[in-house]
DNA sequence: AACCGACTCAACCGCTAGTTT
DNA sequence: AAAACTAGCGGTTGAGTCGGT
């Protein structure tokens, strides 16, 4: 599409330099030299390709001086990087490019420039492209961001360069190695969490949380609620050990995540990225639980920089067990009795006691560990006034029927003939859908829908 | 046919890190 | 050491397309 514009204004501009250079989207370089903006013309590519055969990559800014291309050498550089070098795929992404995509940005965020390195012929703005696309799509449906054979390799990896031991090096280490080390964790957070491996976001690049070995080891496990993965702070571009963990409730409030900034204005942006349906309930914003630590404030330089400088970025936080299909056709592994042992380990019922209080911090996985609770909760109060209280735990009734569910909306998802796109609310939401089922009314439905 | 919203993608912008002077 | 320059990264924007109404 972009190409029958492009074959237009080649048509129309006159095949010399004029014709690159006169153009109504244009500005004054800094020698004065008018240059263009704008969308490339055929003739413009070839002139940057003929200067790339001639001089090579590089010293960019040199091109407008020896083509009288009137273009600045950043743009000639993008233009270059992502439509005209040799070996570029174009196309639509295969499947697997798309796993792999979903794998990486698992591990490293929004590193699109090492994630296309990973992936021979992409560009990282292409690769943007589509994962921006794909987190709308998947926000919009309620969806989490990785399929859950992702988010449970990734786990495990963690996991096992956990057990494997080895403190990282620290951000000197091969972009390589840091993939492979960025999930550790210290054993504080893993051995609360190994039970309920599978459940929890992945949390990528942890690589520094090993520093803060002591300080964590004093910390009770319930206190690791949930984690985001590092929200790549827009303006300080930080090495790879820049660690946003959280610590829930761990922090004195102006430790907190600023929240009460995002609340003002962003919030449902804020609730969105965080795969949440709704507005964050103004009642309950005003405490989150969702405490967000960039640190263990121990004057680490390298995690000391202010929260306000942080912007927050689509996180990675996912929620393998809502991610039904939509990822291909292996039902997800475990994931079933992931969320069974999570919401049946003490660690996660005190977890929940003591940080959940809301779901409306923490997305869709909190909203549904919220309401599990509450469930569980609610039921431990109607089983007093319930004669006919089954033999199942309150928390076996409520983890059974959510669990039902999902493996319901596996069977939906996985059917073809019923997108997801096209799946009704409950679908989208299948906590809510949990709720409906299991309860049969008579717990009020707790809605985080629009 | 016209309108509208969602989507895609190319390109730009602001910024940082690294290098050179 | 500091300023200037360069390359590169990630976020954002805007034009074009497509499908639904």
């Amino acid at each position: 599409m972009r190409r029958m514009k492009k074959d237009i204004e080649d048509e129309v501009l006159p095949n010399d330099m004029s014709g690159a250079q006169l153009n109504d989207e244009s500005y004054e370089g800094s020698a004065g030299i008018v240059l263009k903006k704008g969308p490339w013309t055929s003739t413009e590519d070839d002139i940057l390709v003929d200067y790339v055969k001639k001089h090579g990559e590089g010293n960019w800014n040199a091109v407008q001086k020896h083509t009288g291309l009137f273009r600045c050498g950043k743009s000639c550089r993008l233009r270059w990087a992502n439509h005209l070098r040799p070996n570029l795929k174009k196309g639509p992404f295969a499947a697997e490019e798309e796993r792999l995509i979903a794998e990486l940005h698992a591990k490293m965020g929004n590193k699109w420039a090492r994630m296309a390195a990973h992936l021979p012929g992409r560009t990282d703005n292409e690769i943007k492209n589509y994962w921006n696309t794909r987190i709308k799509r998947r926000q919009r449906a309620g969806l989490p961001l990785y399929p859950p054979e992702v988010s449970l390799h990734a786990l495990q990896e963690s996991q096992h360069s956990q057990s494997t031991g080895g403190l990282n090096g620290g951000d000197k280490m091969h972009p390589d190695f840091l993939q492979k080390n960025s999930y550790e964790i210290h054993d504080a957070i893993f051995d609360s969490l190994k039970d309920n491996q599978g459940i929890l976001p992945y949390v990528h690049e942890l690589s520094d949380i090993s520093v803060y070995g002591n300080k964590l080891k004093g910390l009770d496990s319930s206190q690791y609620c949930s984690f985001v993965p590092p929200t790549s702070p827009k303006r300080k571009r930080l090495k790879e050990s820049t660690i946003p963990f959280i610590d829930s409730c761990a922090m004195n409030k102006k430790d907190l995540y600023p929240f009460d900034q995002i609340q003002d204005n962003n919030s449902d942006k804020i609730a969105q990225s965080f795969g949440m349906q709704a507005p964050l309930d103004p009642g309950l914003s005003s405490h989150s639980s969702m405490c967000y630590s960039h640190s263990l404030s121990n004057g680490n330089s390298s995690t000391s920089k202010p929260y306000e400088a942080m912007k927050l970025e689509l996180p990675s936080l996912q929620y393998p067990e809502l991610d039904l299909g939509s990822w291909g056709s292996s039902p997800p592994p475990s994931l079933l009795e992931s969320v069974d042992d999570f919401l049946q380990s003490p660690t996660a019922i005190s977890t929940l006691e003591s940080d959940c209080s809301s779901p409306q911090n923490s997305g869709l996985l909190d909203a549904l560990l919220y309401q599990a609770k509450t469930m569980s909760s609610s039921k431990n109060h109607c089983s007093d006034k319930s004669s006919n209280s089954s033999t199942a735990t309150p928390g076996d009734r409520a983890d059974s029927s959510i669990l039902n569910v999902y493996e319901t909306e596996w069977e939906d998802y996985a059917d073809p003939v019923s997108p997801f796109g096209a799946t009704s609310i409950l679908n989208e939401c299948p906590a809510l859908r949990a709720n409906a089922n299991s309860l049969n009314g008579q717990l009020p439905v707790q809605t985080f829908t629009g």
